[in-house]
DNA sequence: GCCAACGTTGGC
DNA sequence: GCCAACGTTGGC
């Protein structure tokens, strides 16, 4: 069982948003190390912390749980989406995803400011000055220390 | 293979 | 809106 970072701007893609969902194709990452992350490591049944970028303020804001394994991103080869990738064939697809499901909706977010300064969360990635990665291991000390604080569904 | 120019991410 | 920190592109 691994643990995972997935970052979304509320804008376009919010937690209420997978809430009325239930489940998502998690398109548009165009990203080498997001990529491989999703495509080679990623497996059912693996937890995911929710994350809002570019948010007020940016904050972990749910959980999700990895409920497709890797496939080819569809975005890739649809010549009017804007995540088209021109040198994409369905033969050599090069952009792959996960569907993530709702797991839960934290009742309180937890900012990335509260992140630095809570004592054992401070050496996470998403907390590291210039880490723009959009999708991101989370060591599971780490994700359970999240749960432990945030979660109606502690420690399980 | 280097690296300058450019584009993007995302906190602030 | 600014800009630092990255990642990507493409000329050489």
């Amino acid at each position: 069982m691994k643990y995972w970072l997935m970052k979304s701007e509320p804008s376009t893609y919010s937690i209420d948003d997978l809430k009325r969902d239930k489940k998502t194709a998690w398109e548009g990452v165009r990203n080498y190390q997001a990529r491989n992350f999703m495509r080679d490591h990623m497996k059912r049944g693996d937890h995911v912390l929710f994350y809002h970028s570019n948010a007020t303020p940016p904050a972990l804001v749910g959980l999700a749980t990895v409920c497709k394994e890797s496939y080819p991103d569809p975005s890739q080869f649809d010549p009017r989406n804007k995540y088209f990738d021109q040198k994409a064939t369905p033969e050599k697809p090069i952009w792959y995803l996960v569907d993530i499901c709702f797991e839960e909706k934290f009742e309180t977010p937890l900012s990335l400011e509260q992140i630095k300064n809570i004592r054992g969360l401070e050496k996470m990635l998403v907390v590291q000055k210039g880490s723009r990665l959009s999708v991101q291991p989370v060591e599971k000390k780490h994700f359970e220390h999240i749960v432990t604080m945030l979660s109606k569904h502690k420690g399980k």
